[in-house]
DNA sequence: CTCAGCGGGAGGTCCCCTCAC
DNA sequence: GTGAGGGGACCTCCCGCTGAG
C-alpha cells in the first residue's frame, strides 16, 4: 500500500540497458527514481531542477570567463540572448534569496505538510466525534470511526469539498514563497495528482460507506510516507551528495583526500563477519585519530554486492 | 589553457546557497558541472539526458502499475496522452537498441573522435611537410612547423575550409547512429560551438601567421582534454554511480550491505599518517577475506575535509 | 569581433473539453 | 474508471538575419 520500490529484475535490466552503462546517465536515472518515485516529486519539478543545475553551470562559467556572454554561449551551444537571460535570472535569484526552481525540500511541501495542516484546521479533541456529516445517527458515526485502522491520528473525517479545499490551501501555501512569475495556478489536474499521491502513499484513505452517498476522506498517518524508508532515502541522497563533493576534492588533487575502491570475492558464510569487522575497524580508526578542535574530516564507505565488473 | 576547474570560493558559496543545501539539487549541480564544464557536453544535451532519466522513471512506474496510463499520469502529474507517447518512445528504444538521448559516452563523440579522424583523413608521414598551402616557400613552411609546441601528433595543418569540413564530417558521423527523428542538422552555431571547444581545451590551436592571410589550424594533442584530469573525472562519475547503487541496496535493506559515515576531527600533523593507515587497513581487510569464486563484492570509500556539519 | 535587436519553427509542459468501452 | 481524441496557451531550444559600436 506504500511504494512499489521493488523493481522486477528484468525491468531493472531494461533500464540499465537503456542508459547503456553510461555512469553519468545512471546517476541521473537513480536520482529521478529516488526523487520522483520515492519522494513523490512531479515530473515537471525534476525537469525544472535539472534545468536549474545546468543554468548554474552556465552562470559559473560566465563568471570565470570574465562576464563574457559570447564565449559562454559558444562553450555550451547556447544563444547569447539566452545566456544573458539565464545570467540575469541567476543573479536576481542570488540577490534576493531563493527563487530558483529546485527540488529544495526532499519532499514536495504540499505532501509533507498535509498531516500537520489537516490536524491544525480540522482538529478532533478527545471524546469528540470524527464524523460531522449531517443525517447520521450516533451509531452510524461509530461504525465509520471503528472502520479506521489503528494508529490513526486524531483528526476529523472530511467530505469531498472539505478535502479539496484543504488541498487547495496546501498548494497555495506552498506557492507563497515563490515569485509571482513562476507560480503555478491550482487546477483540477494538479488536485488529482495531489489526491492520488496522498491515497497511494497511504497517508489518506477514502471511505465509500454505504451509509453516506458521498465519499469521505480520513487522515490515517501522521506523516507522508513511512518513517523508516523515508529516512533511509534521505540519508542516501545526503551521502551521495557528500561523497560527490569528496571525490571532487580528489579530482582537484587537494591535500588530505583519500579515495579508494576495493574489489574482491567473499565466501558466503564469511560475508556477515567481514562486514561487521569492517564496521568496527573503521569506527576504531576514526576514534583513534579523533582530536577535538582538529581539522574537520569525514569518512564515507559502502560495501555490497558487485553488480557488474 | 585547459579548463578553468578552479572555482573561486565565493562563487562556490553562491552556487551552494542557490541550491539551498538541498542534497538532491547538489548532486544535480555537481553532475551538470562535471559533464558540461569538464566533459564539454552541450547545455541541451544535459537537459535531454535529464529528461530521458525522468521518462525512464515514468516508464518503470507504468510497468509496475500494470500498464495503467492514467494512474501513472496522476502519480507524476503528466497528461495521459504524454504518458502514452513516453512509454511508446521508451519501448521502441528498448526494442531496437539505443536511441534515447543520453550523455552516453562520457564525452561527446564529436570532441573525442576528432584527433583520430584528423590523423586518419589528413595523415602526415615522416619527412612529409605538414603545411600544403600554396604560395609558400619551403623556408616559410618550416617556420610555421617550428612554431608548433612539442608533442604535437604528426598530422597535416588545415586551412579554414578543411577544418570546417572535418568538423562537419565529425558531426555527421556522430549523428549516424541516431534515428532520423532526433538528428540535429549541422549549423553555423553548432560548428562555432565545436570549434570553440576544441580551441578552448587545447586540442587544436589556431595559427595566424603573417605569411598567410587565412587562419590555419593544427592538431596539437592526441586526445581531447588532458589525460590525467580526464581519467580522474571519469573515475569520479563512475564511483558516484556505483556508490549510488550500493546505497540503494542499503535502502532496500538487502542482506550483505554495509553503509557508514564517520565524522571526526584530526590533528593536522596526523592527517597524512591516518589516511595512509586507513588505505592499508582496507586493502588488508579485502585481501584477508578474498576467496576466488565467492560472492562478488565491492567496497568504496572516500575521506576528506568536512565542508559543512 | 562583440553586442544588440528582429524574425521563425518545432516540440514540450501545462490547461481544458468530449466520447466510447 | 479507463483509453483515445480534439482544442489552445506558453515557454524554450533550435535556426536564420540585420545593424551599431
Amino acid at each position: 500500500m506504500t511504494y512499489q520500490s521493488q523493481v522486477p529484475p528484468d525491468l531493472k535490466q531494461d533500464l540499465l540497458r537503456a542508459v547503456d552503462n553510461s555512469p553519468a546517465d545512471w546517476i541521473l536515472l537513480n536520482l529521478a527514481l529516488s526523487t520522483m518515485k520515492m519522494g513523490g516529486h512531479r515530473y515537471g519539478a525534476f525537469l525544472d531542477a535539472a534545468t536549474t543545475a545546468a543554468k548554474l553551470a552556465i552562470y559559473s562559467t560566465f563568471i570565470e570567463q570574465g562576464n563574457n556572454i559570447r564565449k559562454t554561449g559558444f562553450l555550451y551551444h547556447v544563444e547569447p540572448k539566452r545566456v544573458k537571460a539565464i545570467v540575469q535570472e541567476i543573479q536576481a535569484a542570488l540577490a534576493e534569496g531563493q527563487s530558483l526552481k529546485v527540488l529544495n525540500s526532499k519532499e514536495p511541501y504540499y505532501l509533507i505538510a498535509l498531516p500537520f495542516l489537516w490536524q491544525e484546521h480540522f482538529p478532533c479533541g478527545p471524546g469528540e466525534a470524527r464524523v460531522l456529516i449531517q443525517g447520521l445517527t450516533p451509531g452510524e458515526r461509530k461504525t465509520i470511526e471503528n472502520g479506521l485502522p489503528a494508529g490513526t491520528p486524531r483528526a476529523r473525517i472530511l467530505d469531498q469539498v472539505e478535502f479539496n479545499e484543504l488541498m487547495e490551501l496546501l498548494h497555495q501555501t506552498s506557492q507563497e514563497e515563490l515569485p509571482k512569475t513562476q507560480r503555478m495556478p491550482f487546477s483540477d489536474a494538479l488536485m488529482s495528482h495531489i489526491k492520488f499521491r496522498l491515497l497511494h502513499s497511504g497517508t489518506v484513505i477514502q471511505i465509500d460507506s454505504s451509509l453516506v452517498d458521498i465519499p469521505l476522506y480520513a487522515l490515517v498517518s501522521a506523516s507522508y510516507s513511512p518513517r523508516g524508508e523515508q529516512e533511509r532515502v534521505f540519508a542516501m541522497i545526503d551521502d551521495v551528495a557528500r561523497y560527490f563533493g569528496l571525490l571532487q576534492a580528489w579530482v582537484r588533487e587537494d591535500a588530505g583526500v583519500l579515495r579508494g575502491v576495493e574489489v574482491f570475492d567473499v565466501a558466503p558464510d564469511q560475508r556477515q563477519q567481514a562486514l561487521e569487522e569492517l564496521d568496527e575497524m573503521l569506527r576504531a580508526w576514526a576514534d583513534k585519530y579523533h582530536q577535538d578542535g582538529g581539522l574537520p574530516m569525514v569518512l564515507q564507505f559502502a560495501a555490497g554486492r558487485r553488480e557488474y565488473d
